[in-house]
DNA sequence: TCCCTAGGTTTCAAATTGAAACTCATTGCT
DNA sequence: AGCAATGAGTTTCAATTTGAAACCTAGGGA
């Protein structure tokens, strides 16, 4: 939650899946202010989720990119936008929709699911420390 | 991100999933101040979130339980976790992991798909409006 | 050269946050 | 019944954060 708790940062992450990599291209699609602007990212590159790659075709400017931990915020992006697309528009009023861009069908909607495949509900599940692990590491 | 995009109302929201109901359960779990505990609880009730239901047990008070849309944040609740379980710690360092009560054993990654059960990538989406729906509605 | 643009940083007022004190209604104790 | 304690907030006020706008700096083009 620190790392991406804030409105912003997610948005930003999301953009970014959505190719954006110049400070402009954010600002301009979020229309928040450049100090916060330079502000978050800041904050996503300290937290590894961006990087900042320096002057990639010969501006003296940068460029941030996805770093695997921003990649493995994408199932989150999903899911988030699945539950507003879900909850937060009136039956008849339009929106857009995550699709597949091959089949141009809808994304499945995520479900959390057993290592059986019973799909979960939040009474099923707890939190644990993971067990000692057994499987002994070759010394 | 109007509804859930501030630090604290995630946060809120799972402890609701992890069953607390009341303003002190909430207020001595996350540790927050109680007047933003308040406003919070405010405002997730105002987006239909969370229900006030006045005096459960006899006490004059209230109690904050998950409306069908919050409990529809639970797979982003999921992926939240599984992010941190995966990104936020070292290889070494032992954390709490989300577990199918019954089992024990780890829920699933949830990992986006199409239709037919491919794995997208992030790349291999789009956003799109809804095909204007070709099933006739019975007038 | 002069001006424009992209990418920031600085400044300052307004909004938000958080800690602590204060209510107010209900127990619990005696 | 009297009285302290607890639970659920609200109020107050200082400190932090936000956001808009102005400013700065490096390159690029006319």
């Amino acid at each position: 939650m620190d790392a991406i708790g804030d409105g912003w940062s997610l948005l930003i992450v999301r953009d970014a899946f959505d190719g954006l990599r110049r400070f402009g291209e954010f600002q301009k699609s979020l229309g928040l202010a450049k100090n916060i602007l330079a502000a978050r990212l800041r904050h996503l590159v300290a937290h590894g989720i961006l990087e900042a790659a320096p002057a990639p075709d010969g501006g003296a400017y940068q460029e941030y990119v996805l770093t695997d931990k921003g990649r493995g915020l994408f199932p989150l992006l999903v899911a988030l936008r699945q539950w507003g697309e879900e909850f937060c528009f009136g039956p008849g009023e339009t929106h857009v929709q995550l699709v597949d861009s091959k089949t141009g069908r809808p994304v499945q909607k995520l479900e959390p699911r057993a290592r059986d495949g019973r799909v979960l509900k939040p009474e099923e599940t707890c939190v644990q420390l993971p067990s000692r692990l057994p499987k002994r590491k070759r010394s």
